[in-house]
DNA sequence: TTAAACGGTGGAGTATAGTCCACTGTCAAG
DNA sequence: CTTGACAGTGGACTATACTCCACCGTTTAA
């Protein structure tokens, strides 16, 4: 199939089919062209986007993906190892969390006293001193 | 001062402080120069970095603290509107917390079996049907 | 037939916040 | 004096994942 098939199909645009096919993750071959040199992508093709949409649902980030699948297909895939992996994201995702709670907090006590009390200006005022 | 002072006053690079100049958040008049043609930083650029820093540790991108220093700086600045910008700040990070949670427990979930099941091979077999 | 959509390539741009590189001039310390 | 650090400028690079632009050829539908 033609490419805006495949983009159809897939749910990635055709820049971004092209684009993953610079960065290598989808390959395709140098002879699969049609007649006019448009390119014929073959199902497989369209399997693999499949993969990566819902690889990418999960949070995997490109280069996990490509890592992903390359041990799949080559039947190295090991889910010991994919586990730890899998915790580790975990663990960094915990991480953000705590951060963006703590984040949170702050910026609700900032604004607590407003308009009484304007902890923004008093950042400012401790800092700039200008007024 | 030069800057290699006010970078180690303020804690951030020199490069920092250079990129900071060229995006506009921080001006240096054309004859704040010494006669080398050394930049002259004045303590009132040490300031502004200061007041830079604290808003960066409550989570304000450069863009939003080139805008609350500049209504500071000419006594426009609203308590009020700033807390409702705020408040959308803090909306969008509780979206973002709630949003790794879900992928936290999709994580975990797809290593809850392993590795008797493994939920990435899962996805990659019902995606690429290759094994 | 014509115009728009589709396909191709190469390369730059976007967002955000820096960081590094190349080159030149100045300063300070050994 | 010499060398290394410091300062300046312009511009490219980094990370990540696209997206857009310019230009050219092909196909499709009116």
């Amino acid at each position: 199939m033609l490419i805006g098939i495949i983009a159809q199909e897939s749910g990635f645009s055709r820049d971004t089919i092209r684009y993953y096919e610079k960065i290598g993750l989808l390959r395709l071959p140098k002879r699969a062209r049609r007649e006019n040199n448009y390119k014929e992508y073959s199902p497989a093709i369209l399997s693999r986007l499949r993969a990566i949409k819902e690889l990418k649902k999960i949070g995997y980030t490109l280069a996990e993906i490509q890592q992903v699948i390359a041990s799949y297909e080559t039947g190295g895939m090991d889910c010991i190892a994919g586990k730890g992996q899998v915790l580790e994201k975990v663990r960094l995702i915990e991480e953000q969390i705590v951060q963006l709670q703590t984040l949170r907090l702050q910026l609700l006590e900032a604004v607590a006293d407003c308009p009484d009390h304007c902890k923004i200006a008093a950042i400012l005022d401790d800092t700039l001193m200008v007024r």
